[in-house]
DNA sequence: CTGAGCCTTTGCAGTAAAGA
DNA sequence: TCTTTACTGCAAAGGCTCAG
């Protein structure tokens, strides 16, 4: 029990700048009574402040909780029992943060984290305690998250939330994990499928029909035809194409060799002699790049610059995708779903049809990590052609070939 | 004033890599 | 093989700037 005179003195300490700093309560405490009315130590030659001089046994209590970080030279992690929301997220974001000036974490995903933990400090309330959250806490949230998602994007969120709170174990902020209870689960596969099909019935299905290609390419202007060639010739998606640099042409053999952005997967294929000739005459034409960076790049747009680019805050910004739906608008052939990169979807169906999935795997550059591409080493420039050479007379078949 | 081109924001959908 | 973590793609809307 505290003298009836700390409160009053206290006080009157706090309050009052010319205040007598107070004695160490023992000949071993191991603070000293800053002028600033704390409780201090210098520790790795930094001063640390601990509480008020009224409340020695508190500031003791923080020394000692903080001690062995404070001289390992850490950043002092919080009682287990006070972390709250908002702390538990601002600790986890400047932890993502740090990933992101190494590189290892896109800006994208950032955002998403972001967002995530706006929405679950909304939801919970800032000071709300981690460890109070229960399972019957987590329904609302979820509930919440799917007001305005999807089933997929629904699952994205639940996992945010899920990797957010894992960390605060990870961390060993918490004595045990958090328990979410069955009422925070991810959307089950079933309904994942379920949807898509519902999707693929109010959309149809993401395919060109030849006709609508040739009309695409043979009224394209400059570098948009050689992308749309590049996009049905090889299965490009729009970053591939934006990113693709001179020196994967190889124009006399008429070969195409450029690592997928996304998956660094190697990535080889036959180019048709029409993408040859548009890529030809569109690097004739190619503007000058405004980051030197960029030079090397086959296509830049009217100002230089890239054709997909990211924004400050990790958004992609995808002038490809615009210039074509322009296009698509303005031949009458816009349909929902029918964007740039159902052409890669469009590749993919029609080159299946050799059942040579492999090579058509391998030019579209999908990672296949199972046992039999490990072992496979090589696919042979005759399959690769065979495939490139099935979607050429699909696309480019006149209505009388067809017939004969 | 208008349209082109660029930039920003929001949010859903889907895929790949790493880990258990 | 299943789950977790991270990344990419797609759509749409609104704002800004600048040349014609």
């Amino acid at each position: 029990m505290s003298t009836p005179t700390t409160a009053s003195v206290g006080l009157s300490e706090c309050t009052t700048p010319r205040a007598r700093r107070p004695e160490k309560p023992s000949p071993d405490f191991p603070l000293f009574p800053h002028q600033t009315g704390r409780w201090a130590k210098k520790i790795r030659g930094r001063l640390h402040y601990f509480g008020p001089w009224n409340d020695p046994s508190g500031a003791l209590a923080k020394y000692l909780a903080q001690r062995d970080d404070l001289h390992a030279g850490r950043k002092p992690r919080p009682p287990v029992r006070d972390l709250t929301v908002e702390h538990l997220t601002q600790r986890f974001l400047a932890s993502k943060r740090r990933y992101i000036e190494t590189g290892e974490l896109s800006p994208r995903t950032l955002r998403d984290y972001c967002a995530t933990c706006e929405q679950v400090v909304r939801h919970f309330g800032r000071q709300r305690l981690v460890s109070d959250l229960m399972p019957e806490d987590f329904e609302p949230l979820r509930a919440e998250l799917a007001r305005t998602r999807g089933p997929v994007a629904l699952g994205n969120a639940i996992q945010r939330v899920r990797t957010l709170f894992a960390y605060a174990f990870d961390q060993a902020w918490l004595e045990r994990p958090i328990r979410y209870g069955s009422g925070f689960d991810k959307p089950s596969r079933k309904t994942l499928r379920l949807h898509r099909q519902r999707q693929q019935a109010a959309h149809g299905r993401r395919m060109f029909q030849a006709t609508e290609l040739r009309m695409l390419i043979d009224t394209a202007g400059m570098p948009l035809k050689a992308m749309l060639l590049l996009a049905i010739n090889c299965g490009y998606g729009q970053s591939d194409i934006a990113q693709l640099p001179e020196s994967a042409l190889d124009f006399d053999r008429g070969w195409i060799s450029f690592p997928r952005p996304k998956t660094g997967v190697e990535r080889r294929c036959p180019l048709w002699p029409e993408t040859v000739a548009a890529l030809r005459e569109s690097l004739s034409c190619r503007p000058q790049a405004q980051c030197p960076a960029d030079r090397s790049l086959v296509f830049l747009t009217t100002f230089g610059r890239r054709w997909v680019r990211c924004t400050a805050n990790g958004h992609p910004d995808d002038a490809i995708a615009k210039l074509f739906s322009k296009r698509m608008a303005a031949l009458g052939l816009k349909r929902p779903g029918l964007n740039f990169y159902a052409l890669r979807h469009t590749f993919e169906t029609i080159a299946g049809e050799t059942r040579d999935q492999v090579a058509v795997d391998a030019i579209m550059g999908h990672a296949r990590e199972d046992m039999a591409s490990l072992y496979r080493e090589h696919i042979s420039d005759a399959r690769l052609n065979a495939v490139v050479d099935q979607v050429r007379r699909w696309v480019f078949a006149t209505p009388q070939q067809k017939a004969s």
